[in-house]
DNA sequence: TGTACATCAGTGAACGCGCGTTCACTGATGTAC
DNA sequence: TGTACATCAGTGAACGCGCGTTCACTGATGTAC
């Protein structure tokens, strides 16, 4: 046992799960090491401490998801289309990954300080609201509560699928929740009739 | 110092600050005591420990805010009406206790256990949704994923005022919510016209 | 190919601090007579 | 009204367990000659 086995990984997968299930200030190093197989001793060759490994694992993992989101964005050209397809890859991910989406969630409050501000989720969604108002397809209105309430119209659904409320997969709810982005959101004309064309459209490439 | 004084309430206010600020599991009993100004063993008189206080707390001021929405929304005679009454009472809460309600939402994941499968809110707001579509003013879809995006629109704008995302006071964005929430899951004919007038309507009676 | 040594991922016993919890004690107030 | 005693909210020193962290050690693999 030395040079070949890569016991690191063991320990960025195993933090996860203790910490999504007990959150962080609630789990051991002697958790980590064991959900690991691994003895306590090793943390300490890769990482400072408890908050370092974590921190970084947390960063790893939301930068991922954030990037791929954002690359999937970059592909459409307004914003409704951009809101169905990273829709569609972040339920896509709570479906596929549902104890590293519950970790991020859960530990948003201790670990969010490892992000830098731009990275920051919520600053990201505002941008892209700004975005939907200056092209005409999203309702003018407050962007930072528009950017929340955006944000709560996907994060909610998923979080009550990791605690079992909501059918999986969650996949499937996507129509759902598009729509109620389109009325949430959506810019609409004085009779009531949506304005911009791109929200009935069909997904382009839905990533499966 | 002794029977007049009543330090249990001091013990009381004091978790809740410094849970909100560091969570449950990130709290001492040192910083408890320290926060109420009282020492450290008194707290044992009341309570049998730290979940034990912590959860108490929870459950009071989750029940307490959870009843006044119920009474406010029975004084009302559609879903809408009582949507905007329980709107406006939640963010006005928001405004006046953001202590408050930050420990009850950092704290849902370690003490929501303490309230009973009815007293859940997932629950409470589904039983609002089934209304809702049995009258015909919110859309025919999913109830549970109905009942968490209604959440996610009015809790996520409330978490993004704690963290100063939102401007203040959270009341004044009550129209901007509610005309979202009316979008994202009022009923509406064939004609993208909305089929409830109720909808439109002014609060009969806004508490201030 | 064999030998001697270096490297370094990984171990786990040991240490000591910080924390939750206990409990003998204090002293102000209430009460009996 | 005064005295003696009971009550009980509140204290804080002391204890001991559990935890984070350290570090001397192991042994498999790599490398030099």
């Amino acid at each position: 046992m030395a040079r070949p086995v890569e016991k690191r990984k063991f320990i960025e997968e195993g933090v996860v799960r203790v910490v999504a299930e007990k959150g962080l200030r609630g789990t051991t190093i002697q958790d980590i090491a064991e959900a690991a197989n691994v003895s306590p001793g090793l943390l300490y060759r890769y990482w400072k401490n408890r908050d370092d490994l974590a921190g970084e694992v947390y960063r790893t993992h939301s930068l991922a998801l954030l990037g791929q989101l954002s690359i999937l964005a970059a592909s459409e050209h307004d914003v409704p289309s951009r809101l169905r397809v990273m829709l569609d890859a972040f339920l896509h991910y709570a479906d596929e990954h549902p104890i590293l989406l519950k970790f991020l969630l859960l530990s948003q409050h201790d670990l969010s300080h490892n992000l830098s501000p731009e990275q920051n989720v919520h600053a990201f969604v505002r941008r892209l609201v700004q975005e939907g108002i200056a092209e005409g397809s999203l309702a003018e209105m407050d962007v930072n509560v528009a950017a929340s309430m955006l944000l709560g119209l996907v994060l909610q659904p998923a979080i009550a699928s990791i605690y079992g409320q909501v059918s999986n997969p969650v996949l499937e709810h996507v129509p759902a929740i598009m729509r109620a982005i389109e009325g949430a959101l959506g810019r609409r004309d004085s009779a009531g009739r949506q304005v911009c064309r791109s929200w009935q459209s069909e997904p382009s490439s839905v990533a499966r």
